[in-house]
Order: structure tokens, then sequence, then C-alpha cells
RNA sequence: GCCGGUGUAGCUCAGUUGGCAGAGCAGCGGUUUCGUAAACCGCAGGUCGUCGGUUCGAGUCCGACCACCGGCUCCA
């Protein structure tokens, strides 16, 4: 009789052939053994260690995620008997599964698969574990191509089941799948729905079969539903399309062209004030600014390696009668340029080369995404020319002005990641170990946890990226440091050393945030598009509330000028109500109405962003405030 | 690039089985001069994404193209 440990040290004896369920309490949906995810009815064939998995924690989620999506297949397959399924694992906050079917699947067919899925939550079929010969797999799905594709290509180390497969089964209807599962259809439950129908290529291969993919999500109960279901129509709410439209930011006309973006006068004043501040940091920082063109020579992006490497990401030729010239899809070789105009001595490193340079991508059409994917932008670039011993610290000197410039705009805690060197580099395996254990030893030193990414680094060198959390919880890669030892070789970079020999320096690629138009979206979809005052594009927005108060309004618009703050004067003659809600609308920090009460008494009535409103605020003060809160950058609005 | 969806006024969207292109908001003009998220009246605004086809007749049906949206990493 196996001897089971359950939590709490507790000891018990499970009867031979009694299923783990049998002694752990009914919330459980699966249960871990000896640190393994198994099925409730999973026998154990010793002595062990066992734990519910209930829907509290993050793997019993998973188990009712995946079971959903078994179930979701179950139902298509019963409502379109040519179906061909694929896979379907849980996903974050969901699951999904992907079918080859003879028609097209549209959002209307969705509801008909939540109610024939209710059909089997509610007939309650036991999910049972199969183990069968590959034979016997390959023939139970004989008519399913993709299954047997699965079964062929698996190998015999891939888990602990060697020449077996595991097949679950409920009902008629019976999957390939590892598992685990949760004991029966019922425990599915009612908290799901079906999101969305997409295409997906068979094995993420666009060699492959392009298969019909729904995505769904289930969730522990209806309230969690819901509130998954609000979230997702809160990150709508602040899509930064549809705010930088509302707020009259930038557009994307169609005759620019895709992935071209205008920015208009209220999103100019926005980007001005991040510019300004980034300059003046990396000023602050002991940057150099430099200023490089759009365009270069052929040679120059055959001795980078871009047109070997890159040349899929960068736009055709313009050709000229001297020579082929490329639109610049990285600012590095200019940068590199400006190093090599004189010969430098170690006594000029580091040597920090920034620039908000503007470069050009053709990245393929389907992958757009408002000014999160766009085929041209602004980076906050910068290369960093030293000498092998100062490597380290420079990389350390990064990440410090990365946490103190993100930290700015409220975001902190990033997730990082190392990615190590992909097979299609331009680099040397030695450089790559040694540029791999710079950026190890800048993180270890600089006390930052961080994650190994194999094979994602740029094909110049590994890299370490940053990832930071929004308001709303969403992780958004900004930050990326590359360490390179090739371009100074590909372009014979030098210096001269104390010694009076030459020397190879080293090179860090950085941009701390990204495009100025991808970090433009992510600022607008974490802030709700409810910028900070130092980047709002109207600080004061005052309201008249008769045209007999416009003059006062206006002398008071020129006093916040004067002091340097933006100002806009409503002179629509609409009502105090209208001018309000336009404000509000527009996401103006502060509002002053300005009637006879503040004529009279040359003090101020202040709403806030929340429609807080304090009266008898005086001018000086106001001003003082505000001229605190902006130059302060500051992510908190002043309290009166 | 591939699969699916969607393109009607500046914006958000109606538009029956093919039969004279509509509303609200925004804009402009007038009236109102008002105290905190939408005053009232009027005017103007369109090659229905583009090109081609079917038809007596196309926003509507067919084809091609363009653009946008959702996806194409999570591995039985």
């Amino acid at each position: 009789m196996p001897r089971i440990e359950l939590p709490g040290d507790r000891h018990v004896e499970l009867p031979e052939g009694e299923p783990i369920g049998s002694i752990l309490p009914p919330e459980a949906v699966a249960a871990r053994f000896d640190g393994e995810l198994v099925d409730l009815s999973f026998v154990p064939s010793g002595d062990g260690k066992a734990e519910p998995v209930e829907l509290s924690e993050s793997d019993g989620l998973h188990v009712l995620r995946h079971s959903a999506a078994r179930v979701m297949a179950q139902a298509v397959c019963d409502l379109f008997p040519l179906a061909r399924y694929a896979i379907g694992p849980p996903v974050e906050d969901g699951f999904y599964y992907d079918f080859d079917l003879p028609e097209a699947l549209t959002p209307e067919d969705l509801p008909r698969i939540e109610a024939r899925m209710a059909e089997i939550v509610a007939a309650n079929q036991p999910f049972v574990r199969e183990e069968l010969s590959r034979a016997e797999a390959l023939e139970r799905f004989a008519d399913q191509p993709y299954k047997r594709e699965i079964i062929e290509s698996l190998d015999e180390t891939e888990g602990a089941l060697g020449e077996r497969v595991s097949v679950y089964r409920n009902g008629a209807w019976s999957d390939l799948c590892l598992g685990p599962h949760v004991p029966s259809t019922g425990r599915v439950g009612e908290a799901f729905k079906l999101l969305k129908v997409a295409g997906a290529y068979w094995r993420g291969d666009e060699r492959r079969p392009m298969l019909q993919r729904i995505y769904g999500t289930a969730w522990a109960s209806r309230a969690d539903l819901e509130s998954y279901l609000t979230r997702l129509e809160e990150a709508e709410r602040r899509d930064h399309r549809r705010l930088g439209q509302q707020l009259d930011l930038f557009s994307s006309p169609e005759e620019l062209g895709p992935g071209l973006w205008v920015w208009h006068p209220r999103g100019g004043v926005f980007r001005k004030q991040l510019e300004d501040y980034v300059r003046e940091l990396h000023l602050a920082r002991g940057y150099d600014l430099v200023v490089t063109p759009h365009i270069a020579r052929s040679v120059l992006w055959e001795t980078s390696g871009h047109l070997a490497k890159y040349a899929d990401n960068m736009y055709p030729p313009m050709r000229s009668e001297s020579g082929d010239y490329y639109v610049k899809p990285m600012n590095c070789p200019f940068h590199v340029l400006v190093y090599k105009s004189r010969t430098r001595s170690y006594r000029d490193l580091p040597m920090r080369l920034a620039e908000l340079g503007t470069i050009y991508r053709h990245e393929r059409i389907g992958t757009l995404h408002g000014l999160l994917r766009i085929r041209g932008g602004t980076q906050d670039d910068s290369h960093i020319v030293c000498t092998p011993e100062q490597l380290v610290d420079e990389i350390r000197s990064v990440f410090d002005l990365t946490l103190e410039i993100l930290g700015t705009f409220g975001f902190a805690d990033p997730v990082i990641n190392l990615s190590t060197l992909p097979g299609q580099s331009i680099v040397d395996e030695e450089m790559a170990a040694r540029a791999t254990q710079a950026l190890r030893s800048a993180l270890d030193a600089s006390g930052l946890a961080y994650t190994d990414a194999e094979g994602e680094g740029a094909f110049y060198g590994p890299k370490v990226d940053f990832h930071f959390r929004d308001a709303i919880g969403r992780l958004w890669q900004l930050t990326t440091v590359q360490v390179d030892f090739a371009l100074p070789e590909r372009f014979q970079m030098e210096y001269v050393g104390e010694d009076n020999r030459r020397h190879r320096p080293v090179m860090i690629h950085r941009a701390i945030l990204g495009t100025l138009e991808r970090f433009s979206a992510v600022l607008i979809e974490h802030y709700g598009g409810a910028f900070p005052l130092w980047l709002a594009p109207e600080q004061v927005w005052l309201a008249p509330v008769a045209d007999r108060h416009l003059e006062h309004a206006r002398g008071l618009a020129e006093r916040f000028r004067a002091a340097g703050l933006r100002v806009y004067v409503d002179d629509s003659g609409e009502t105090v109500g209208k001018k309000v809600r336009a404000a509000q609308l527009m996401r103006a920090p502060y509002t002053l109405v300005i009637g006879d009460r503040e004529v009279e008494s040359g003090a101020l009535t202040v709403r806030d962003r929340s429609g807080a409103e304090t009266k008898g605020v005086p001018v000086e003060r106001f001003i003082e405030a505000l001229v605190a809160e902006a130059s302060s950058r500051s992510l908190e609005q002043t309290r009166w």
C-alpha cells in the first residue's frame, strides 16, 4: 500500500489501485505527485508526496483551460464533422485550439460552439486517460492527419512514456494529449467564453497549412470571467490608436503608406517634451549628441553586414549616378563613422554617441500595428565605444540610466532577459561568449534579476532586454542593450592606448525607450491618455462662463504662458457644461472655470482630472504649484 | 507574406430581397451668455476604399487590388 505524504505533514495509506484523488479535497481539479502535475485518477505505484491542485492557483487554471480547450474541440467536431483538429494548449488567461475545416469559421459560429460546449459540460463526461502504443494511437487517429504527424514526430525521450502515448477520451470523442485534465467535463464549469477566430500556421511554420484558431478564456468562477472581460474592455479603452484619434495626437493617412505616421500639433507638443527630456538627460550623463543623415551608400551597409543579414527589413535601394543608396534601418554604422572621423585616444573613451535617429524598416505588412509596430520611427539610440576594461561599468551605467528614465514615467521592477546569439550571426563564438559574459557580469553587479533566452539576440551580438509592466499589468519590451565586438572589427575601429599601440574598442548598442513612436503608444496606454502635467499638450484649460469673462480669461492665460505653462482658452461661446466636458474628454490636467466670482475675487476655481474642484486658489500659488509639478515631472496632480 | 473579418460625411455608425445616400457628434452661421461631462434653430458636408465586371439600374451582386482590424511564440 503506497504511503502518501499530504500537505500539513499528514501521511495516509492509499489502498492499492486507488486513485490519488480519493484522498484529496473535493475542490481539487488535479494533483501534484512528487512535483509532477497528474490527473486525480492517477494511481501511484509507490510512496510519494501529493498535493491538491485547485482553481485558486495558476496550475489549476492551467488544467481547467486545457480541459476547456478539449471541450471546445469536441464541440467543434460535433458541429463540423469534417473538422481535423491539431493542437489546443492553455495560454495566458485562456486557451486556443487549431482546426482544419473545409469552411471558414465566422464570429457568428462562436455562440453555437459555446452552446454545444455547455451541453458537453452539462453531460459531465469523465475524462478517461488511456495509454496506447504508437501503432494503436495511429490507428485511433487514422483520419486525423495532424494527430498522426504529432505521434510520428514524437521522440522517445519525450515524456516518460517512451513508446506509449496518452489519449484522453470523454464520451465518444478522444484526443491525443499529455494532460492532466479535470476529472470530468462538468468541472470545466460555465465561466468560459470564446473570444475570437484567427488564422495560425500549423506548428507556427508559414510553409505549412494555415489552420483556423479559436481563442477562448476560462475561469474558476463567473465573477472571475466578468472581471477578465472588464480588463479586456479597459485595455480597449486605453488603445493608443483610439486615444490618438480622440485626443488628436497623430494619424496614418492612407496616402502616407502603412506603418508611417504624422504627428498633429497636440501630439507634437507631447513628443517634444519627451525628446527634450531624453536629450537633456543624456547630456547630463556624459553622452554626446550627434546628427546623421537618413541614407548612405551601399558600401556602408556592406561593411556593416546589414546587406548580408538584414536586407529583408531594408527598403530597396535608391539608384543614382554615384551608386546605390539605402535608407537606414539602424543608426550604428553612422555612429561608427563619427567615431572614425579622427584618430581616437584611450583618453577619448568611453565615447557615448547619442542621437534621436530616424530609421525605416520594411516590416511585413501583416505585422504592423498602430505606433507599436511601424515602418518609420525615431530611436533614442546610442552607441558607446569603450575599451574592453570599461565594458562592464558602461553596461551598468546604461542599466542605471534605464531605471532612471523609465522611473520618471512610473515604470519600475523590470523583467529582464539575457538573449544569447542566434544561429545566423556575424560574430564568432569567442566574441559572442565575451559579450554575453560582459552582460551577465553587469547584470549581476547591478543586482538585477534576469532570465536567459537562448538564440534571441541580434545578428551582431547578444542583448539584454528590459520589459516593464504598465498601469494595467501588461508587459512591454522597451529597453535593449547589446554588446558588439563585430562592428568594431568590420569597420577596423581603433584607439591609441597608453602604450602608444593601436587597440580595438568594444561597442554597446542601446535604446532605452526604443522608438519614440512605440514608447509614446505604450505611454498613452499606460496613462490612458491622461498624461502627467509635464507631458500634457495643454496644462491649463480655461473655461469662461460667459463671453464677458473672456477678457479676464485671456489675461490669466498670458500670465500662465509667461510662466512657461501651456494654456488653452475655450472661446467657443458654448455653455460652461459643454466646455468642462470638452476639457475632460481631452484629459485636461487642470480646468479653470472663470466667471463673475473669479473676476471679482481674482482667485481661481481649479478642477482637476478627477473632477474635484477647489475654489479660491490664488493665481500666484496656482502658477507656482503647476510650474513645480511640471518641472519635477511629477506623476501626481497637485492637491490644493 | 498567409488566414479570417471590415472599409458609407472629419468621427461613430444606419442603409430591407439591386430602385433618388441617412442619423448623431464634430464643423460653419444665427439665437442664447449660461457655474462644472452634451443649450436651441439652421446650413454645409459623400466618386459609398480603388479599379473592372454583371444589370435598364450597383452602397447592395461578382472579380482584382489597396488599407485597416484580429491572429500566425505559448507546442499532443
